[in-house]
DNA sequence: CGGGTCCGACCGATTGCTCGGTCTCGTTAT
DNA sequence: ATAACGAGACCGAGCAATCGGTCGGACCCG
């Protein structure tokens, strides 16, 4: 399984280091040199596990890709319980704020036109919001959720609200309490949506 | 007060041709040489405008406070029409999709460390939330919203839902319709929230 | 003519990346 | 057991390209 321990252990402080560039000066901000320096290697030591600074990049996102996989993706919550395990989602996010910094500069920074992260969000949004909305779907058959309600809007709304709070969440921490107002958030959709 | 048509026609382009390119590849991403000659001038041409390319950035974001301010501040809306008046607000953002890119994109880059416009940021979200919530408040006052509501979570709420969708919207416009889906929700908060 | 406007040439710094080489370590042959 | 070997891990130096920014002078309009 694990070849040799020693370039396992580089190339997690390889990626560890790279988030910590991104969350701080994005993806274009940041210079391989430094993150490599942050990681304990040199330039070409970096390029040896990674062999571009794209590739890097991949390998990040993938690494969110296994992290959210492991956390929310698998878990079968259907209906209303999908919407609260949402609310715990954000908890947790609330407690590793590196990490939504560096998602939240990524998702803004691939906006533009040939960012090498563009393809990667444009296919993760419409699959989360496919999964948020067959969730909620799930909850129409069960009969908890009126099934006059739009899942797909709800879907993306509750998307865009996890990423609209992380914005103001980092750029002012202490003037926005992302977990609560996210709860309230959610305890009002339940309330329009529930049977 | 203006001099001569020709250095303001020249800024005008050179502001119009920064903000295409911030929208394409950011602020970072963006090369002073590159927009100079989408403008028709030379990088020492543009720099004769704008000092330095943080100066040019500052440009861009006051003009965008300009236009806003002359759109949507001063209107005097208040309680369940200010609410309507921000589903207009972003009707009319779905008609200039390069602003709003453009927009996306400094908003998730200027959450990194260093970056020029994270002042800018930073200051205007809590005054954002305030205007709203004030808005939201005279509307209890004036008796059509409850007078238990949270205005200040509904104005995070209604601005990160705003944000959140933008993302969505640019990222695959014709997978999501933000102007009907943020019509939906404002349709929601007034539903909870009115009297 | 004179000041505002802009260009061409250039600078120092930094970028991602390559190349040649050294070191370490597990495997294998003896 | 030990020596020889080869593959992987990594470094130092330097590549070409590009970055933001400077400087002196040419152009043009009032």
């Amino acid at each position: 399984m694990s070849a040799s321990t020693r370039a396992d252990a580089s190339r997690e402080r390889v990626l560890q280091a790279a988030l910590r560039a991104i969350a701080s000066n994005g993806y274009r901000g940041s210079a391989l040199a430094a993150i490599a320096a942050d990681a304990g290697l040199t330039t070409a030591g970096l390029l040896h596990h990674f062999p571009s600074k794209e590739h890097l990049l991949v390998a990040v996102l993938a690494e969110r890709d296994r992290l959210d996989g492991a956390q929310f993706q698998l878990a079968g919550f259907q209906g209303l319980a999908a919407l609260d395990r949402l609310a715990e989602l954000v908890q947790h996010n609330a407690m590793v704020p590196g990490l939504v910094q560096a998602y939240t500069v990524l998702m803004g920074e691939s906006v533009g036109e040939d960012h090498p992260a563009r393809e990667w969000f444009q296919d993760r949004y419409p699959r989360r919001r496919a999964n948020i909305a067959a969730a909620l779907r799930a909850g129409i058959e069960s009969g908890e959720i009126r099934c006059e309600v739009d899942c797909d809007a709800v879907a993306a709304q509750v998307i865009a609200m996890m990423d609209g709070l992380q914005v103001q969440w980092v750029l002012n921490p202490d003037l926005v309490d992302m977990v609560a107002v996210f709860a309230n958030f959610i305890a009002g959709v339940r309330r329009a949506i529930a049977q």
